[in-house]
RNA sequence: GGGGUAGUAGUUAAGUUGGUUAUAACGCCGGCCUGUCACGCCGGAGGCCGCGGGUUCGAGUCCCGUCUACCCCGCCA
């Protein structure tokens, strides 16, 4: 029977002891992240995923007064052999050893070290045993370190034990567990859903996974659960939730990840407002858990204010808009055709076709917007001239027409300076509110280009002025529900595809537009975003099967195909469907917001890299042709183990 | 698919107009040290300068290619 564990247990964590706990003799269990040998006397910071004590080998200690003994131990407190050979063996000992301790609490006196938890206390050590050594680790475990993260995810399970990512990670724990709390005691059924499922297109590319006993077939991993929890609503359960993992191969960013977790709702009889109830309850809840921010404070009456599709793009160039600064675009398209395009030629075209009808102001297939940079930015044109350069990357961005303007409101170092119109000058430099100094940033095109610069502009300008960290919520938190986008997009070639999908229900009163102006029709679909990260979305479902062939039609779906792409979906819903919707938030990106931290890899345990590929176990790998086989495959790499 | 940044001891970095044996800090190993806590002091080991090719008397440095990671666009809730 070993002495440690068997018959040692432990009595406390690492980060448990305090000075209360002086005179108790205790077991503690650890890694040593630091050894301290000043000859003679050796100390251990000892650390578990609570905290850190120093341990203490002194062979000259012996401890006084009463001692509160470990529970069935009855043998000498201090017993001279022993503490010595702890002593010798502490000698051996390395950083990372796994160890175990047992002594006395003693309080530190003269040493406490404010900075420690338990800087009050340390242990005095009888009695020590090595569970295991470790090579010396690759990455420094130190809470702050400017490794490579290409070093630190091919350690993981080393980058793993430092404090912060142990941090994000409890986090998590208790997202999950408050989430499972409120959303049971909301009435919400939690139900697995299948994450091997049948192929359907549109939307996020899915992975495939062949099928052995269906020769030449495919599975699709779950991109979201979305019909199948449509179906649970179907089936009477009424209100579902699940805390899931999705999946989607798609090419990955900071805030992207090909599996993600979310937790994902839905429920029936319900209204838009139902589900903003809901979530607005959830966050309040998971704030309150996570000890993030007090949201009752920051949102008294207990919901989040509410901005349709529209105006957030008009005002902040997205769907996401990140409320915490102000600077917002400013539309010139109205002031534009007032002034017959104010002497501009560019303008002056886009006005022409507004005139001619080319254009509807309703859906206008080219705007013009403006941002500006204020004097307090204190750019230089060097630099605002980079800040024009880091948006070429937007495709299709032809660049921006400055203008700074002058203390009597005169323009400079601007395209537009000799042509423009002195009183479209003055009415412009009136509409955007600028001030000597100001740089006027227009934009013009097509939306989506306009709106993707200025917005990205309007961000960037704002991470210089420190109006906003580079990352992180810099303690402020500014939720927004973003509602009502258009159902459909142009898709470039006279039709239409979904937005977003195709079961969205189109507002109540833009039903009788579906088949007149699609382009007009907006939806019951919201997004929640915070910070200018889009946590979630999720819409009232289309469970009318006219509203619903008539959306197919708009789509170019025929009744065939529709049956054909999503046929038991469509059955299911015309077999008593109940008006229903849902949402989903993204556990990753709230658990990214709430930790501070800049990247979705620093919440994920065990993250991928942008190319898809986990460093430590090198996934994805090559298998051998007899696998292959087995599922009917063959590649077409050239260098391919079956090639 | 496209654009950008980077790659030099275990780690983080320096390395000048191309020029002797490629530096430093931390870490590691050995020695000394009884109140340290980023312990201190003394000594030591450790390098395919990402990889391949080229220019050159000579390449960490210049050129071409390639690989890997990161950031962005496209794509994606």
């Amino acid at each position: 029977m070993a002495r440690f564990i068997d018959e040692l247990r432990r009595t406390h964590y690492c980060g448990d002891l305090r000075a209360a706990d002086a005179g108790r003799e205790v077991v503690l269990y650890g890694w040593v992240a630091r050894r301290r040998d000043l000859g003679g006397l050796i100390f251990f910071d000892l650390r578990d995923r609570d905290g850190i004590t120093q341990v203490v080998f002194d062979p000259g200690f012996s401890p006084e007064g009463d001692i509160q003994r470990l529970v069935g131990q009855d043998d000498e407190v201090w017993p001279e052999d022993r503490v010595k050979a702890a002593y010798s063996l502490a000698e051996q000992v390395r950083r990372e050893w796994v160890v175990g301790v047992r002594g006395v609490v003693r309080h530190r006196g003269s040493n406490v070290k404010k900075d420690l938890a338990t800087g009050e206390i340390e242990v005095m050590v009888s009695e020590l045993e090595v569970f295991n050594q470790a090579e010396t680790p690759a990455i420094p475990l130190d809470d702050e370190i400017d490794s490579d993260e290409e070093t630190r995810l091919r350690f993981r399970y080393l980058d793993l034990r430092r404090a912060p990512l142990q941090k994000t990670l409890r986090l998590r724990h208790k997202l999950n567990q408050a989430t499972r709390n409120y959303l049971s005691n909301a009435g919400a059924l939690e139900l697995e859903t299948p994450i091997i499922c049948k192929y359907t297109p549109g939307g996020a590319r899915n992975f495939l996974v062949p099928s052995r006993l269906s020769p030449g077939k495919f599975y699709a991993l779950a991109e979201s659960p979305q019909l199948f929890k449509q179906l649970f609503m179907v089936s009477g359960f009424d209100k579902y939730f699940q805390i899931v993992k999705c999946f989607r191969d798609e090419d990955l960013r900071l805030d992207r990840q090909p599996e993600f977790t979310q937790i994902d709702i839905e429920m029936s009889f319900i209204n838009q407002d139902d589900v903003f109830r809901l979530l607005e309850g959830l966050m309040f809840t998971l704030f309150e858990a996570t000890g993030a921010a007090d949201l009752k404070a920051l949102y008294p009456d207990g919901t989040f204010p509410r901005m349709s599709f529209h105006e957030s793009e008009r005002r902040f160039g997205n769907d996401k808009p990140d409320l915490r600064f102000g600077l917002e675009l400013s539309e010139l398209t109205d002031l534009a055709i007032e002034h017959d395009g104010g002497g501009i030629p560019l303008m002056k075209a886009i006005v022409d076709k507004f005139a001619d009808g080319t254009y509807r102001k309703e859906v206008p297939e080219e705007i013009i917007k403006a941002f500006v940079i204020p004097a307090d930015a204190k750019l230089s044109r060097k630099q605002v001239e980079d800040l024009e350069k880091g948006l070429k990357e937007i495709k299709g961005f032809p660049g921006l027409g400055r203008a700074k303007v002058g203390d009597d409101g005169s323009w400079s170092q601007s395209p537009f300076a000799k042509v423009v119109t002195d009183d479209f000058r003055v009415a412009l430099n009136a509409h955007v509110g600028a001030k000597a100094g100001d740089v006027i940033c227009i934009s013009m095109g097509k939306p989506a280009i306009v709106n993707a610069a200025l917005s990205k502009l309007r961000l960037e300008v704002g991470k210089r002025m420190e109006l906003i960290p580079q990352f992180g919520h810099g303690g402020e938190w500014k939720f927004l529900w973003v509602v009502n986008p258009p159902l459909f997009e142009e898709d470039g070639e006279g039709g239409f595809v979904a937005a977003h999908h195709a079961f969205t229900r189109p507002i109540d009163d833009h039903i009788e537009l579906v088949e007149s102006d699609p382009a007009r029709v907006l939806c019951y679909r919201y997004d929640l975003v915070l910070n200018g990260v889009e946590l979630g979305g999720g819409s009232i479902r289309l469970h009318d099967p006219d509203v619903q062939q008539k959306v197919f039609r708009v789509l170019g779906i025929e009744d065939d195909k529709a049956k054909e792409l999503f046929g038991f979906l469509l059955d299911a819903l015309r077999s008593g469907a109940p008006p229903h919707g849902g949402i989903a938030i993204g556990m990753d990106r709230l658990a990214m917001l709430l930790s501070g931290a800049p990247t979705l890899r620093d919440v994920i345990p065990f993250p991928k890299t942008n190319q898809g590929i986990d460093l430590m176990s090198g996934a994805p790998d090559r298998v051998e042709p007899s696998q292959l086989g087995e599922v009917f495959i063959t590649t077409t790499v050239e260098d391919a183990p079956d090639a």
